[in-house]
DNA sequence: CCCGTCCTGAAAATATCTTTCAGGTATGAG
DNA sequence: CTCATACCTGAAAGATATTTTCAGGACGGG
């Protein structure tokens, strides 16, 4: 890694590739902020907080109102995942056109210690439906075709993830086995690294991480890339250190955080619907052995209920 | 008028002098078309027809698309009240989005076995979204007060939940953990109630359980329950045996489920929003506590994330 | 058939966007 | 504390896209 690298217009930098990308721009954004610099963080924010002024600039206007150059504004561009300047500016207008038509109610306060119960209520639903609105919108759905498509026929499928995250794996895994697959979470560091050892070409390994860069996920992922397994990353960071090994990257979106809102929040939440996206998928593509297989749990499971009252 | 005129950036021609024109794009070329010269109105066609296509091209590409040449291109642009191609490019792209955004409500439709998966993303955001409102609507603040004031004070929380609700137990033991609460999450039926019987006034007991009547789940809140412990219910049918052993009872809410959309995924959705409210709720309540609580643990988390990208 | 008017596109001129490159700054090692 | 390294940054060169100019030619009227 040593070579020079151009600033070519391919390879938008981190984002692995996102297409024309819509309406999602306020949730890549604060997506891709962390690995920003600061002049492209100054440019992205003035993006991300008026699409419709923004719009109206050339990328010397831009520049000046940033207090930055052309080229940073070109290559906060190639970061948002356009191929430069002209084609986010197009963006942005279809953005502003959409906000007008719109009217976002932007009633996005944050939780404070005193808020009444119910306020916290309503804070937290509303910030969570944001979240999925915004990952829903940010999803590469080509990369999640090729997601659902390795899953649907794989021998068997590891996931990996600690923390927050390692929940998301159990519920992917307990949706797979559902439907026939051969599925396990792993949270253990050690033991994900030597069950990666043993995978080969077929299977599949997916990791989960919101930060992109937990070394006790990604090392699971490497070992498992590396052995020719096809690797999946969920992950709120698709320029992180995770998506190196990951055939498919699927991008997670972060709301803005709080000390009590933590990140692990609003994570969760996002890679709940990526992961609900990926059991659809491979549910319609192996539908013949899904639909009776969950048919068949579900009954297995009636069986656990006090009959009295379950219907 | 004899004189010369030339093609200035002023004077638009014809039309009389509209402003950047918003979105009646269509109505203007129809009322601007007589007065155009052929090669102009395929322009203006082409433009009326297709606006996002357009958006996408330069002068020369739609110089070429329409046969044309692009001063013609430009002086059409000019005709239609913008002040050359790029704006007329731009309110193109925002005319796009703007006719793309109002074909989007028809997304409560059931999700099919062949549909895309592009469609499936926006379905499952769309239910997700209506479950959290629907679960946020049908919260009793007053139930929840309760129970979080009764975690917030609590010696011990046992968590006990089987399926996918252990998976919501964990994530609910895991945040409580973080600001120093002693919780723990059970899954295993047997243990759970071997837990149960040790706890007494002063403890609590959680279950989540979505029917409502889950004898793995509920046998354990009973045992808790006579054992003089505070008992919290996290259902779906407030009706069901549960609520019999439960103080307070925390109602989510259930979306319509099918089978390729089984109810354990909004329920999950929902619980998760509950154990979310509990959670901010208690963090409140112990703020002075938990607020270094958060803080701390998410300095000791920062170590296992790789330094040299994670920024 | 000839003439004037005006449409039309090729090409020059300009504006805008993209890339390169060298100087500067922060960061970690010694 | 100093040095080396990697990386961010903007100025300016280079490439594209847009706008303007200009002359050929079609069309209609005389």
């Amino acid at each position: 890694m040593s070579e020079t690298v151009k600033e070519s217009s391919r390879a938008p930098g981190a984002g692995p590739e996102a297409p024309p990308a819509p309406a999602a721009l306020a949730a890549k954004v604060r997506t891709l902020a962390p690995s920003m610099t600061r002049s492209m963080q100054r440019v992205a924010e003035a993006v991300a907080g008026d699409p419709a002024g923004c719009a109206a600039l050339t990328v010397t206007g831009l520049a000046e109102l940033t207090g930055t150059s052309e080229a940073t504004v070109v290559r906060t561009s190639r970061l948002l995942g356009y191929p430069g300047y002209r084609d986010l500016r197009l963006a942005l207008a279809g953005l502003a056109a959409h906000q007008q038509s719109g009217r976002a109610p932007a009633v996005t306060a944050d939780i404070a210690v005193d808020d009444p119960i119910a306020d916290v209520v309503a804070k937290l639903a509303h910030d969570e439906q944001q979240t999925l609105a915004d990952t829903a919108a940010g999803l590469d759905t080509v990369q999640l075709g090729a997601a659902v498509a390795a899953l649907a026929s794989a021998r068997r499928v590891e996931i990996y993830g600690v923390g927050a995250s390692a929940l998301v794996g159990m519920d992917l895994a307990q949706k797979l086995l559902r439907i026939g697959l051969f599925a396990h979470a792993h949270s253990d560091a050690h033991l994900a690294v030597t069950n990666a050892v043993l995978l080969r070409s077929g299977d599949v390994a997916v990791a989960i991480t919101h930060s992109g860069s937990t070394g006790d996920t990604i090392e699971p992922l490497r070992v498992a890339f590396e052995h020719g397994a096809t690797t999946i990353a969920i992950t709120g960071r698709p320029g992180g250190p995770v998506a190196q090994y990951a055939d498919h990257v699927l991008t997670t979106s972060t709301a803005r955080e709080s000390e009590l809102r933590p990140a692990a929040m609003s994570s969760r939440t996002s890679q709940l619907l990526v992961v609900d996206c990926l059991f659809v998928g491979v549910a319609q593509r192996t539908y013949d052995t899904a639909g009776p297989a969950l048919s068949a749990s579900y009954e297995a499971l009636a069986h656990r209920h006090d009959p009295r009252t379950a219907r």
